[in-house]
DNA sequence: GTGAAAGCGCTAACAC
DNA sequence: GTGTTAGCGCTTTCAC
């Protein structure tokens, strides 16, 4: 009882070969004939004994984490993104150290405290812009770094076009011969680069060039990033009385269901008296049966995290720079056809205990 | 160019003191003169230095990091959670290392190997149930571990009572006059230890009990925890007739909004076709106005994150056990009382580049 | 109050 | 193939 834990000398005298061997196998050389490293692996196993991961990283001189810079996790899109990563890390045995961080002192703070301390790896950075010094001193210190939903040239990176998206976004209302389009978006953690409304803002503007159309400024409406924000900006936008735009683009589905939930309150048709497109295609819009411009926001973390496993492996990344696809997904909000085919998609069963939803969860959040 | 990092060596060196004069001074030891603190300050100051993680935890034998488990993570109300629960650990300067766990071998996989490889300082576990074996080891091993959203008997935890929430919700309902109660929950990851929809089904079935209503599994159903699902099961009791339910205890906001949805196709009245309440007020059930059952999510975390600095500061965690209480919140969903003062709330200005939310963001999630 | 030195548990370079 | 050993950078007695 409360015995030292067993170090890698305990496993090597059990095993009576030397603390070098022990260590061989456990990082997989092919130095070891099968007949010790079948010895040694069994005493491990009657041991139970792991190697303490502080000493090993202290010897390798890494430590086999990454850390995870990452701001307003609560926000969907970030954190289908932040679960991408995880996810990659985890399967490649890399530990994911979370960061929030909430403004740039902090943003700062946490990047200079991860370099000096080396206390990861490598970072990567989910739609933050790092302090440029710091940037600076990482290439220094040849810290790998990734940019997930962000672009920077001469950095792995995983991201998409926002310019474009906006303009996709804003001409899907054009096509649907909307002339008065409105503009809702955020003005949230600019300070951190979460650029993405403004970028989408001027995909907005080219599309209306686009379609030799005036850009009134009337229409435009930035705040908070929550759907209530959206909700009060959207009303600010109704009391423009019949100069009120007949269609807005929101630049997230969270602001989306707040300009659906204000025209409601208006008893406003949707999207007869007001068309709506939002963007990211979170789960909130397809049960709202909000349109949106997809993004793989999973993927993105998935992919980010990809490059920095090959960065850590010393492999080189494949595609350095990449930019991930959009896609209109046109739905009720702005072509008004109902389809609520979803509810063909499952079969429910009944059972003792109530019903069930059966199989075919393809699709389903669970 | 490409010099080895300073170590603490170059530190003592440069400012003309021994190594074990900087490592005092770095963990602010009080047995160093102010003299040459201050200048061994100013040392590390000019040479930028940081002590190695990795270094520090082997000699200390701690790694300054705690485990995070947490499931699904997706999901609002574990976010809200996870963001607590890293926000107090940075704080505390302990690093978060977050495990995303999808199934019970995985989740056994996990907390077996941050156990043996010892590369946390402690385990919060948020909504999941740990192995009972690997309780015990914990145990044994003086592994410190905090529950959040879970309850076990001498375990530091932070929780809710489930079945007083279920049964507050339903007999919110009741109390509105109805009688045909129906019942929308998830059986997602139960084998992960994820309870809270059968606990809250639990308390509906005692609300009923306490009106000596009958239970008719026929208004029970229960699918994947998505919107969708819950629309689905919700069409399935639509086809009941005249004997559908009149309203609907959904346990999680996700869950109600999917049976919104699915009444407003079957144009359905709210509340007075069907009166609707949820559970854990997240942001989507204000901005739609669902009403719904609070409970403090952001807390549950930072408590739990307090306890785990408290264990590894080895002071004696206050409330060893604590409960959050939960809260009515009653909504148009079920009362029909339109409240947009939202509107109100918020200044909205115009501006060269359109209209802005002035100040007053209290509420808003940004 | 401070320096010297002995570890912490592991990896890797070097012998054999 | 395998054992031996010298670090990795820090903390912490133990003298002085």
């Amino acid at each position: 009882m409360g015995q030292r834990p067993i170090s890698i000398a305990v496993v090597a005298a059990e095993a009576g070969v030397g603390v070098g061997t022990v260590s061989r196998v456990l990082n997989g050389s092919d130095q070891v004939s099968e007949t010790t490293r079948s010895r040694v692996l069994s005493t491990i196993e009657r041991l139970n004994y792991r190697p303490l991961r502080s000493a090993s990283s202290l010897s390798k001189g890494r430590t086999d984490s990454v850390g995870i810079l990452v701001s307003v996790i609560t926000r969907p899109s970030v954190m289908a993104r932040l679960v991408g990563v995880i996810d990659v890390l985890s399967e490649a045995g890399l530990d994911a150290v979370v960061f929030n961080v909430e403004n740039r002192p902090q943003l700062d703070r946490h990047v200079a405290s991860i370099i000096d301390q080396r206390r990861v790896d490598g970072i990567i950075s989910i739609s933050l812009s790092i302090p440029k010094e710091r940037l600076t001193r990482m290439r220094k210190l040849d810290i790998p770094l990734v940019l997930v939903d962000n672009n920077l040239p001469n950095l792995p990176c995983v991201y998409i076009d926002d310019v474009a998206g906006g303009k996709m976004a804003t001409e899907h209302l054009l096509a649907l011969g909307h002339r008065r389009i409105g503009f809702i978006g955020d003005n949230a953690h600019t300070d951190l680069g979460m650029s993405a409304s403004e970028d989408r803002y001027a995909g907005y503007l080219m599309a209306l060039e686009g379609a030799d159309i005036e850009p009134d400024f009337d229409l435009v409406a930035r705040g908070p990033h929550s759907s209530e924000a959206a909700a009060v900006l959207t009303n600010a936008l109704f009391e423009l009385g019949k100069h009120r735009p007949t269609a807005i683009f929101a630049s997230s589905d969270t602001l989306a269901v707040g300009v659906i939930k204000a025209a409601q309150q208006h008893q406003l048709k949707i999207p007869d008296d007001l068309a709506v497109i939002g963007f990211d295609n979170l789960e909130v819009s397809s049960i709202l049966d909000i349109s949106t411009v997809n993004q793989p926001l999973l993927e993105s973390g998935t992919k980010g995290a990809s490059k920095m496993v090959s960065l850590l492996n010393g492999e080189t990344v494949k595609p350095h720079r990449e930019e991930l696809l959009l896609d209109v997904v046109p739905r009720g909000s702005s072509l008004g056809i109902q389809k609520n085919n979803s509810t063909k998609l499952y079969g429910v069963v009944g059972g003792p205990h109530g019903l069930q939803i059966l199989q075919g969860e393809e699709g389903l959040v669970s």
